[in-house]
DNA sequence: TATTCACCTTGATATTTATCAAGAACCTTG
DNA sequence: CAAGGTTCTTGATAAATATCAAGGTGAATA
């Protein structure tokens, strides 16, 4: 437990608690351990829990009636995630889905809540954390309505070139992981990408991307 | 003032609060008369506020690059809205803009965080209304990943028909204003109202739109 | 009453995106 | 190394949507 007290001083938001808060917490956390392609949480499960995730790789899935995913976004090792029904009772929107083995701690309302009443501050805090999901939201929501598949792809590009060194990446999401992220087929995406290619944007191969303009791509993300 | 604190009495979240918070509330607020078309906030605006919507009608709009607009919701008479910067200091990512000739209060954080913080409870439920908006949200990308243009038009339909007594309604949107809603164009609208006309589901004239057919408008919500 | 203006409607057309199908490249496993 | 499965790629085609243009309708206004 002591190695989870160590983990929680550098997650986004259990960082800020005292120390002795961060202990009380390690203490009620109920770890797992998941497989990849599991679900910690349905789509439609009233699940009111805190989850801090350790090591590996969660995304939040949206699923239609017809069975077509959308990825909104990922977890990643010391992302904390707030179920929706802990704060309001109802089921949640989307889904968990473990994308690699993974290890997460969870904590249920009733363990979470006392302690973070001890300092209101953090609750005030917490809601700062949903105002930055409401904000990847609009991001999403303006890529839908505003975009073209190609827009889309380019933002998505540009968070993987995040750092302006790199120029050239490995393709570790398919043609049907970027699909399910971009709202389209993995057909489309693979022709918008060869479409790059073709435009000298940027050069494909089955296993790297190698970025030859970066501004192409910021220019793409702002319909005219 | 008194006037205010009966307001704010049916508001959906001030409505909880001890009668004499609501009046050190109503003591804070800064009132201010909009005229249909002003703009009490812009996209890209730092501002810390709380609003309460006392009469008229408000739009959050999304503005792109282009130019577009999409409306994400509308605020009606006693709805309560929390400025984003107000949790965490960014810009604004949407507009709001007056529909209406409305009357608003206004409150800056630094009047009404102390009130909230003599009921840490209140804090919480501000978090549960942000979750609220977030499943509004949800819904929103739902609507954009997963449907076409007349999957989003029926569900805004049925949005308008909400009592199942209504079976007729006013046409008080313009086209444009439903394509802004819908992300669409007003031409798109105009043909696929008709095509529900041709399949029988509705009528539209000029002035109004009378529904015959309920459940062809919840089918077309779900796609197969 | 005539004019103006905003809105609605419809046609024609271009563009974008989805879908189906088939083959090629690669990886894993026996 | 061969077989089988997954992923990628490309073509052909259909469907959805956007866009441009033109005319129609009704309400407000001079």
């Amino acid at each position: 437990m002591n190695d989870l007290i160590k983990k929680l001083a550098n997650a986004e938001f259990f960082g800020k608690f005292p120390e002795g808060d961060r202990a009380a917490l390690a203490e009620l956390a109920l770890p797992r351990r998941l497989q990849a392609g599991e679900y910690p949480c349905f789509q439609g499960d009233l699940w009111p829990n805190v989850l801090f995730l350790a090591e590996g790789s969660l995304d939040w899935v949206m699923v239609s009636v017809g069975g077509k995913e959308h990825i909104l976004f990922s977890l990643s090792p010391n992302d904390v995630f707030w179920g929706h029904s802990i704060f309001d009772d109802k089921p949640m929107p989307a889904s968990l889905k473990a994308t690699e083995n993974s290890t997460v701690y969870r904590w249920e309302r009733e363990a979470i809540l006392p302690i973070l009443y001890r300092h209101p501050e953090t609750l005030w805090e917490v809601a700062g954390m949903l105002t930055g999901t409401m904000r990847k939201a609009r991001e999403i929501i303006y890529g839908l309505a505003f975009q073209p598949v190609a827009g889309r792809l380019a933002t998505l590009l540009l968070d993987r070139f995040a750092d302006p060194e790199d120029i050239s990446v490995e393709r570790d999401l398919t043609l049907n992981a970027i699909a399910s992220r971009v709202a389209s087929s993995p057909e489309v995406v693979c022709r918008v990408l060869h479409q790059f290619q073709a435009e000298g944007v940027l050069e494909v191969t089955r296993a790297t991307i190698t970025l030859h303009d970066r501004s192409a791509l910021e220019d793409m993300m702002e319909p005219e």
